[in-house]
DNA sequence: GTCTATAGAGTGATAGAC
DNA sequence: GTCTATCACTCTATAGAC
């Protein structure tokens, strides 16, 4: 018998990329099995409550990832250097288009009613962080939280549409032309 | 016996409202039935294909309504008429906000390896059809393609986002926001 | 009676929980 | 692996239109 040790890390990591494949109802224990080569007696060890507590582990867990790397700088650091940070983070996290953002598809569906809050604060703080950060930089009062607004929209938008048309460049030219918006307001 | 008739139709509408709100594969048989009081009887004699036959009608119809009501307008009548109808239709289809966009959603989960041609050739055609009326209107060539992109991801982007937050008046707003940004190209 | 559309129990397969 | 619930789907009986 051949046996892999696995961290709890690497099982979330593992079994996130399949729920952004195949979406929370899609995806089914054995296809989780098969696609990340953890064993069930391994999934239930990780995660005693099963899908839910896996899709629930899996939003905290990109939730930290994007505080530490895009809404803390946003909120701290040098506006414009956390500005221009977020934008790189966010082309190479979502690999140029290639990749769903998991939350934004669970929020579409009845998934979303089991994670309503957690769905909500992610967006909620992507926006904050980034208008602030705008204001800072000085961006008028009136035009940072609606640019901001317009920035994660855009993202979403387009991540949306590279998956529909199968045409990932559609996302890098959004991410670009987002990007020059929101500089002509710095002056 | 209770026995209520239905028309195909109406059968479409319901199983689509179904899908909406549960995605593909979240929407299954028994809560197809316990939702629209169709029996499986009906249901799978005015679907033989079972699920993936009502979500392939589904999508036909849904595309039949927008070819009718947006894209046929866009690309025959005045331009002008055509755009501002199109943020109307647009506003009441998706409820404005409340409703999200049925094929949008397939695009984002394997539900889209089923109908990769269909998601497709609807947002294909909606950017087309917007971008040849903005031609028409008087935006620069350069332009009007992409505006026309960005327009429908906008779209998507806000109703993902309004979903997220459980707060419609993004949606609304973006639809403000977008029009405008194409009329300033119209001169 | 004939025929079509509907109701809903019943089927084997497979889900998620453990 | 084992368990039960639920899955997509089938099938038979029959209601209602003619």
């Amino acid at each position: 018998m051949v046996r892999t040790v696995f961290e709890k890390s690497d099982a979330i990591a593992l079994v996130a990329e399949v729920f952004r494949e195949l979406g929370y109802e899609g995806a089914s224990m054995s296809e989780i099995t098969a696609r990340t080569k953890l064993s069930k007696g391994s999934l239930y060890h990780f995660f005693p409550g099963g899908k839910e507590e896996m899709a629930a582990e899996i939003m905290a867990n990109i939730d930290a990832w994007f505080v530490t790397e895009m809404f803390k700088p946003l909120e701290e650091e040098d506006p414009r250097a956390a500005i221009a940070r977020m934008w790189e983070m966010t082309d190479s996290y979502f690999h140029s288009g290639r990749r769903v953002c998991l939350i934004g598809a669970f929020a579409l569906d009845e998934t979303r009613d089991h994670f309503s809050a957690a769905i909500r604060d992610y967006f909620r703080r992507w926006i904050e962080a980034l208008a602030g950060a705008l204001l800072r930089a000085g961006t008028p009062d009136t035009d940072a939280k609606m640019l901001a607004e317009e920035a994660v929209i855009g993202i979403q938008g387009a991540l949306t549409l590279a998956r529909a048309l199968g045409d990932e460049a559609v996302f890098g030219r959004t991410l670009v032309r987002l990007k020059l918006r929101l500089e002509t307001t710095l002056g």
